[in-house]
RNA sequence: CGGGGCGUAGCGCAGGGGCUAGCGCACCUGGUUUGGGACCAGGGGGUCGCCGGUUCAAAUCCGGCCGCCCCGACCA
């Protein structure tokens, strides 16, 4: 037997660092803090790149794509974002075989050189707006690396977006905002919180950020994306003009908005359980596999044709594989696909044909026998559902984890035997209380959210441990 | 950069001056199997992280270096 999985509750980061290796998602690479992202992985990344992309076109954006390299100068353009990212960037000095005149920044994020192009592209209001998106690789030179949650070397897409007016700016800041925690909430079925960062933990060069902060199981906090406005800032910075309705020249008002591949962490930390990965059906490459158990030297020609039928019949709505491999006994099936988190199984033997059914194994919960003429909208209904129980399931620990708390001690206390999320009295004008809480609780303002507190007109921040 | 751990077969590990370097899993061949990680038999696979030293003899002892993982500081 295969070594097993750490459960999570005797490790629950050696259980996160199993559950992709065994389910063969990625695998460390050569390089320092990057990883390989191997099919299994890829596959989710790709489920998030084609609901993504739809949303983004069914809204208007359009793709394109910016060089990695940018010139050193133009990171110097914005002061704040050149102070937030330089840390972190890795430089091109050389180029085939001769030191360049100027280095180039591998990008880790793209703002200064579609800014650039965009000062070319933009003369008039005619032009705007200006609804770009590109999926693509950036490099952060971070510390401290984990598979998915945080990697030297990441996948993304980045929207960047020219608007003639503020309100239409901060509109679509907070419309993709929004997309986002559609995707997160009806595809991942992860809960969402909403809100916009403070001051402090905002993006390098915005006006303001806005993110959609999610629950892990292990009661620490995750970014899962940001959608940022940034106001006339860059534009001022790379010279961003164009002619209004009323003949003026006026700066372009802008956004951005991210989500990576650590969204794939998210996916992964959310549902799964101590026998492997947990995918919603939604966020499942293959959602449904059937698994023929056969006879040596027995007529499995039966059991065969009849799994071939199903396929061909619920293939019709969703992707289903057929596991007929031969020499693999059908325990060892059962429990590969469980650690992959097939959400679900179908078993079908000369047992289940006598009485006309097939065994219906769903990776949470009990199996049941269905008839062979049903199993079609069976499927169709059992996927639904069991998206349906997972969001709720990690909805209901979610409102069991976040409190309403107004004293500083109790909430210290509280966080330290317990983690979780905490809505905290906020005074925007109380500089210290950010580093106190670093300092104190190695805690961080996660967001404002947009609604959580409960209380009208009132603003909390929501305070917890974080990846 | 600080703290901890580890480098021996693809993976997980044992061995800690001496004979042909070993175990489990995985892999290959043949056979028997197939309703929750099947069994039997045979087989392939190693620069013991690298460099240097001590010694008749080093995976093993000593020195140096390198790398990786985990925990912190930085962050999507």
């Amino acid at each position: 037997m295969a070594d097993r999985i750490t459960p999570r509750e005797k490790d629950f980061s050696q259980w996160y660092l199993d559950i992709i290796q065994h389910a063969k998602l990625a695998d460390y690479s050569p390089v320092k803090g990057c990883m390989v992202i191997r099919p299994n992985g890829y596959a989710l990344w790709e489920v998030v790149q084609r609901e993504l992309d739809k949303r983004f076109k069914e809204t208007g954006h359009r793709n394109a794509y910016f060089p990695i390299f940018i010139p050193e100068s133009f990171l110097n353009k914005e002061k704040e974002h050149v102070e937030g990212f330089a840390p972190e960037c890795a430089v091109v000095t050389h180029g085939g075989g001769k030191k360049l005149e100027e280095p180039l920044i591998v990008r880790p994020t793209s703002e200064t050189i579609i800014n650039s192009m965009y000062s070319k592209w933009i003369q008039s209001y005619r032009d705007l707006p200006v609804l770009i998106n590109q999926w693509a690789n950036v490099v952060r030179w971070e510390m401290r690396t984990r598979p998915f949650l945080r990697t030297t070397e990441f996948l993304w897409q980045e929207g960047h977006t020219c608007h003639e007016t503020e309100e239409e700016a901060m509109r679509e800041t907070l419309k993709m905002l929004d997309i986002y925690r559609m995707f997160i909430e009806d595809v991942l079925a992860i809960p969402t919180i909403p809100g916009e960062k403070t001051a402090n933990e905002k993006f390098a060069g915005a006006e303001k950020t806005f993110s959609i902060e999610l629950l892990l199981q292990d009661n620490k906090a995750l970014q899962g994306c940001t959608s940022h406005y940034f106001g006339t800032r860059f534009a001022k910075a790379f010279d961003i003009k164009f002619q209004s309705r009323e003949g003026k020249q006026e700066y372009v008002h802008q956004t951005s908005w991210g989500m990576s591949t650590r969204i794939v962490g998210a996916l992964i930390m959310s549902h799964s359980d101590d026998k492997g990965l947990v995918l919603p059906p939604k966020a499942a490459p293959v959602p449904v596999v059937i698994v023929p158990i056969q006879k040596k030297g027995g007529e499995n020609s039966q059991v065969l044709e009849t799994a071939a039928r199903i396929k061909a019949d619920i293939g019709k709505k969703v992707t289903v594989e057929l596991d007929d491999r031969e020499g693999f006994s059908p325990g060892y099936k059962f429990t590969e696909w469980e650690i992959l988190g097939i959400p679900l199984r179908i078993e079908l033997g000369a047992r289940d044909l006598e009485q006309g059914v097939v065994t219906v194994a769903p990776r949470v919960g009990e199996k049941v026998q269905v008839k062979i003429a049903e199993v079609e909208a069976y499927v169709e209904k059992g996927l639904a559902t069991l998206q349906k129980d997972l969001y709720r399931k990690a909805k209901t620990f979610m409102d069991a984890n976040i409190h309403v708390e107004d004293d500083y001690a109790t909430f210290k206390k509280r966080l330290e035997s317990e983690g979780g999320l905490y809505l905290l009295p906020y005074d925007e004008k109380d500089t210290t209380f950010e580093k106190r809480l670093k300092e104190e609780c190695k805690a961080t303002i996660r967001c404002l959210p947009f609604n959580q507190s409960g209380i009208p007109g009132e603003r909390r921040a929501l305070v917890g441990l974080s990846y």
